[in-house]
DNA sequence: TCGAATTTGTGCGTATGTATC
DNA sequence: GGATACATACGCACAAATTCG
């Protein structure tokens, strides 16, 4: 006995699945037509139709209405979080940039700054009290004119207001960790969450991702630390297979045993 | 002009993911039955069934034939990564272990390890040439029997090769950095490289993830050094919605002015 | 234990809208 | 403008699993 045969709808995704991973259809490559993918398998329009809209939820296919079926560009940024060197940059471009730059990409940003009051999770990401004022700052990063990254980011105004920094993309410095600098605050860790989830509405919209076949991202939160202080906390959204994230993590030398492992 | 209103299956999709999101709906609650969906808008069935089949794929309910369609429990596991106390659980529980019993999850492993030689693409991970001999270890974790991780490990035999640990799972030491130190290899640091994607068939199986709806993994390459030599490598794989990974990453001091930053 | 009703899963055919070529 | 191709939408039929009397 094997076991029960897949639907027919399955049998389409994961022949075309296997051609689009395989290279046998490369990216920018038109998919035989729907009437044509009909004809060969002999499947009505539903089971066709049903198997092209599961591959654009993998992410493989996008749709052009009036030309056709594409295999999607999968082409990854990377985007690496290390402690070494995390400091060297003052005055100096992003890492945004930097990675972008590594794979040939114009990078750009919008962002956009006011004061507000913290929502009760920020609040308790920063370790202050609901309504405590906050410096928000919306960030839209591009490469080569694609949107490719959303950041959200709260700053307490106990630690900048007054000064020069206050205002994240209007002083004299780019970047928390020199900012800070400055300002006398010095920034030792920060912690990153991640998840991955789909899309919001209007994240799909703010990165230009096809909303009908409800793509994923990848979720950060990040929290830069001075001491026991939180200083910064942002969520960043990214299209989730467009991204790789490194972390490269020490290992401290010795310490007596107790419990820890990375499984 | 307000811009275009959207298809008539988005509404759907819209309203009840925010019924969900909300609370209204409470994981393991029935959704109203199709026929009711259809009433209630006033749409056919391919309306209906073509909505159902978007959220399924957003993981946020699951379909059950003669029964209905449930909202999904979407409770997440939390791994830590850390540079701290990494060391210091000799002879202890996993990080897997202890990550499970934090949310009152029954942590259990399965484990199955053989020598083969390299692929390609790990043997440029491990920093040996191909075809060299790697002890593969292959690992399915569960968390109150429910399989909640999946991992592919390689160690070059250069290094543990007719040592006591040269089965990661019959020897007296558990965890990469324990056995390495018992060999006299001190492990200084990991990276970790993370993106996700949709689940591949075998995983989906392997995790009992619902193969109808394309539901995505966060995939995590790790390679643990000492100095500059690779001693492990692995693949470690988590249903995406189902996890969240954590890192906390020390920044260092200060050093001369040159270019990075976390963006 | 059995059968009938209910409910989702798979599948067929068709029609119309809209963007592209 | 006409032909082509995908997007949205309607209605129907039957299979398979569950539920319940």
């Amino acid at each position: 006995m094997t076991g029960k045969e897949p639907p027919n709808y399955q049998r389409v995704v994961d022949d075309l699945r296997w051609r689009i991973l395989s290279g046998e259809l490369a990216p920018g490559d038109k998919l035989p037509t729907e009437k044509e993918l009909q004809q060969r398998w002999g499947f009505s329009t539903t089971i066709i139709k049903h198997a092209l809209t599961l591959l654009r939820g993998e992410g493989l296919i996008e749709g052009r209405r009036g030309s056709g079926n594409y295999v999607r560009d999968r082409t990854q940024l990377v985007r690496r979080a290390h402690s070494r060197d995390l400091r060297k940059r003052i005055g100096s471009t992003s890492l945004f940039a930097r990675d972008s730059e590594a794979v040939g990409k114009r990078p750009s940003w919008e962002s956009d700054s006011k004061k507000i009051p913290a929502a009760p999770r920020t609040a308790e990401r920063l370790g202050i009290q609901p309504e405590d004022e906050v410096m928000y700052t919306k960030y839209r990063y591009l490469a080569d004119g694609i949107p490719i990254q959303l950041a959200y980011s709260y700053e307490p105004l106990t630690i900048t207001g007054g000064t020069p920094v206050e205002y994240p993309e209007q002083g004299p410095i780019v970047g928390v960790i020199a900012r800070m600098d400055f300002i006398g605050v010095a920034i030792d860790r920060f912690v990153e969450e991640i998840t991955t989830r789909p899309a919001m509405p209007e994240e799909a919209d703010a990165l230009e991702l096809d909303r009908r076949g409800g793509m994923w991202v990848i979720a950060v939160e990040r929290t830069y630390f001075a001491g026991q202080t939180a200083v910064e906390t942002a969520d960043i959204v990214f299209p989730g297979d467009r991204y790789r994230l490194v972390y490269e993590v020490p290992v401290d030398p010795w310490s007596p045993p107790d419990e820890t492992e990375v499984s």
